[in-house]
DNA sequence: ATGAATGTTGACAAAAAGTTGACAAATAAT
DNA sequence: ATTATTTGTCAACTTTTTGTCAACATTCAT
């Protein structure tokens, strides 16, 4: 699931941003102004920032300016009062991917939502390397020796959650949740017949291989 | 150092392409309208221009028109609001290089910008080529083999983007955002019947194919 | 060495994702 | 106004992925 973080005082508006995007299945989390939310960022990982201007303790130009200074790419909404808008200050809105004025209208928001994050995929490709062996989310490709090869869903998401952390082992109860979802009713046993069908795929990859811990699970090593 | 001028009404807007594309090591000017556009043009020389559609005094339409009569093809991208897109000048839209809806994200812009440049040294402005395959914006003309097909324009469009980028995976929802406009309600699974029709029609076009990434979406390879 | 426990593998069925042709609605052309 | 074209929807169909099962293999403890 996606996550959101709103930066934003007036609480009945956060709310309701809130119970909308919730609704629209969205994790979303509120911060009373920028200073929060920069904690909050420190916690955890965010899909997509909306953030209000006029905010008290850090606004959103501050906000937004220190998180771009820190190099963080997320993509970022402003919301901006009518007539805030016309004296802003110089080169506010920088570093903002989108942007909307009040009053919001929350269906447009969701809609916008959804394009931004589409967007933002489509420009930041999460690659992950093993060795010479680079795996590609975006677009499920492992790519090794030259050759590339498109993964199904499942296989791929296991092979680059163990892969992102080398020797660590993964129970199967692990692999399932953050894959499958926690609420996931499969067979355990699942996990083992797609480590089997990875294993087949890569039998002959130098980079890496995958060892099973008897009683525990699995990991990958690089070799 | 390659130069780009901006022609956009909206100052804050303007502020902020000119702040980003400073930032990536172009050269900018701004202009607030076709004219002062012009006025621009006559003493400098410029290797993009970005335009936006409504602007007062002189708008992207007459703009762009005038600077094609006297000969010029500097590669232009268009910025249009969503609402203006449906408008009867959508030809002159397809006619620039390239074109963004509007709200735009300025990453995605950078980096369209620097394919636009890169395709302009390939001299063929206006147009595109994959291989031996040309797509002529202007005519919704695709040439190859010395034959050359008129496409519908969802279907053009589609091709167009895709070749933009090949390689580039597209989601379905990128495609619809792009094409049909972020807050389009279509089922998107339209777009997999428009590539069937691409498909059916470059059957036996040697320079491309649209490839299935089964569960991510398609891309256009060079073959 | 033997038998439980645990892991591996191939076969198969179910589910999901993608393709295609037919048709109707919307648009443009005559 | 009529006709042709483009576009979107639908449903049947194909392909691929995914999950389950059971037979088989391996490991470990006794």
């Amino acid at each position: 699931m996606q996550k959101i973080l709103i930066a934003e005082d007036d609480q009945e508006l956060r709310q309701l941003f809130t119970h909308v995007l919730t609704k629209n299945g969205y994790s979303v989390t509120g911060a009373s102004n920028g200073k929060e939310a920069l904690d909050a960022m420190n916690n955890d990982y965010y899909d997509v920032i909306i953030t209000d201007i006029m905010m008290p303790v850090m606004d959103g130009y501050e906000f937004v300016e220190t998180l771009r200074q820190a190099g963080n790419t997320t993509p970022v909404m402003v919301i901006t009062a009518k007539d805030a808008f016309d004296d802003m200050r110089q080169g506010f809105i920088l570093g903002a991917d989108d942007y909307m004025v009040k009053p919001v209208n929350v269906n447009e928001m969701v809609l916008r939502i959804g394009a931004l994050l589409r967007r933002a995929q489509m420009i930041n490709t999460r690659k992950q390397t093993i060795g010479d062996t680079v795996l590609e989310c975006d677009s499920l490709t492992v790519i090794s020796g030259g050759e590339a090869s498109i993964l199904p869903q499942k296989e791929f998401m296991m092979l680059y959650k163990m892969a992102a952390f080398p020797g660590k082992i993964f129970t199967r109860h692990q692999l399932m949740d953050e894959i499958w979802g926690y609420d996931n009713e499969n067979d355990t046993h699942t996990v083992d017949v797609h480590i089997g069908r990875l294993r087949d795929r890569f039998r002959d990859n130098k980079d890496f291989k995958i060892v099973t811990i008897r009683g525990v699970g699995y990991k990958v090593v690089k070799t």
